[in-house]
RNA sequence: GGAGAGGUGGCCGAGUUGGUCGAUGGCGCACGCCUGGAAAGUGUGUAUACCCCAAAAGGGUAUCAUGGGUUCGAAUCCCAUCCUCUCCGCCA
């Protein structure tokens, strides 16, 4: 969330940058600043008043001591109404806190100047684009009939053993699943990222932290018996690591890479995007994961852009990179750019690695911070992205490839698969 | 899952017949003295959040796992929850 200070005294500026992602949030900071001065007041109050309750604990001390006991008596009494009072303004002041939390919370990040106006996908701005379309054969088939024809993925069976979107992978399905995993985290690690292995399920703390609670918790699995939450994504359990915390700047950077199984209810989605492997319940991603000092984190998004970059190159497929526009970004985003793969068959371009810097926005939320070289305790900044997911990244390899022989499998992933074909 | 013990500041560790305890002490860390330099020794300092103050200085409040309760007053007493350890059971 944002910083409270920083809106106390930049209002026009976030509302000018709302405006970027299609809400106009003046009345909602208006209520915002109104219940923080009335927070302010009223603190001030309560704190008087413990302050004599304190000082009249100290004195009937004392008095007893002496063996002053009507004295202490008297006191007593004046404590009593304090007491009263302080119950009372505590509890306006964890009314006004919450009023103001609650509307704290609803507003997004705000995005960088120079965000691109819009709010369709039409609006993103393609700022690179890099390979040729492959030339398919005749009649080429979309990824759904060819894993039905090799046999490598079954649809079918895993709606029998769960439900639609939990694929069983086969055969060289399943072996393609795990080279690309080590593909990915090998290259995460050579390029400076720790490997982390976290939980696949989270608690509240966790899922608030990252912003998927309050507002997306119907996006998400949960176990209600231990009140846990199936992860979305490998940035939920790989940032929370840092929640808390009070790092040094000489802790600066930290890179994590982190393979995770990633569970996503996409209630409401349905159609044509869902099919197949472009929409999955539970799908595998590698996800890398940045804690930057706020002067860097820009420079690290770079980073990061270009080894994603250099994965779909490393995999021969034809992509593109948009910066996403004010109203496709994330609430949590302050710039965000998104990777797409062509897929032949389909004839569609398919998301599959969305880069982001949170600035201080995820930061705030779960108390990250450092001291900086003045000895100033800062927020540290954010940033993720998913490098890569690999339900439509195996869409379009076996899409683009597919060949009357079989279908190709490029040169960096042979090492991992052990196979050049899918027969 | 059953029985027992326990959760104190960056770490270790006092304090549990309630009373200036945000908390003795040690380690660590920072700065200074000492030294040619270092070690040892020695001195000072060393939590976080919020509020008051234009700011600094200074002051107030809260925090001894978390949340509630008793009391004029709680790290200390009571209740609930979470977690850790030991033993037993179960088990990949």
């Amino acid at each position: 969330m944002l910083e409270l200070s920083f809106l106390r005294e930049n209002v026009e500026l976030v509302v000018e940058r709302l405006t970027i992602k299609r809400m106009d949030a003046r009345e909602t900071i208006k209520k915002i600043l109104d219940a923080d001065l009335n927070r302010r007041e009223t603190q001030a109050q309560l704190d008087n008043n413990l302050a004599e309750s304190n000082q009249i604990a100290r004195e009937v001390g004392n008095l007893f001591k002496e063996g002053k006991q009507d004295q202490a008596n008297e006191l007593k009494a004046r404590s009593a109404e304090l007491k009263i009072i302080s119950r009372e303004l505590n509890e306006k002041l964890e009314a006004l806190q919450k009023e103001q939390n609650d509307l704290l919370v609803t507003l997004p990040n705000i995005p960088r100047a120079d965000t691109p106006e819009g709010y369709l996908a039409e609006h993103n701005l393609t700022i690179y684009s890099e390979g040729e379309m492959p030339a398919l054969p005749e009649n080429p088939l979309p990824h759904w009939e060819l894993t039905s024809k090799y046999d490598i993925i079954d649809f079918e069976l895993g709606v029998k053993l769960t439900g639609a979107g939990f694929p069983v992978y086969k055969g060289q399905g399943a072996r393609l699943q795990r080279a690309l995993i080590n593909f990915f985290v090998n290259e995460a690690t050579e390029a400076g990222y720790l490997e982390i292995q976290p939980p696949l399920m989270v608690n509240e703390a966790s899922a608030y932290a990252t912003g998927q609670l309050p507002d997306k918790d119907s996006q998400m699995y949960y176990v209600g018996l231990d009140g846990f939450y199936l992860i979305p994504t490998a940035e939920v359990p790989v940032t929370n690591i840092y929640r808390d915390l009070m790092l040094k700047e000489t802790d600066f950077p930290i890179k994590n890479v982190a393979y995770s199984q990633c569970f996503r209810r996409e209630a409401g989605s349905y159609g044509k995007d869902v099919r197949g492997l472009n929409r999955l319940h539970q799908f595998d991603k590698v996800e890398i994961v940045q804690i930057q000092h706020p002067d860097n984190s820009y420079a690290a998004l770079e980073d990061m852009r270009a080894h994603v970059t250099s994965l779909v190159r490393k995999l021969e497929l034809p992509f593109r990179v948009l910066r996403l526009c004010g109203g496709d970004m994330s609430f949590t985003s302050a710039l965000t750019y998104d990777f797409e793969v062509f897929s032949a068959a389909q004839k569609r371009w398919l998301e599959v690695s969305s880069v982001s810097n949170f600035e201080s926005f995820q930061a705030n939320r779960m108390k990250l911070r450092f001291k900086d070289s003045n000895g100033k305790t800062r927020l540290a900044h954010t940033l993720n992205g998913s490098a890569l997911a690999l339900p439509r990244i195996v869409a379009a390899l076996l899409e683009n490839n597919q060949t009357p022989e079989g279908i190709r499998i490029p040169k960096a992933l042979v090492p991992y698969t052990g196979f050049e074909w899918i027969k």
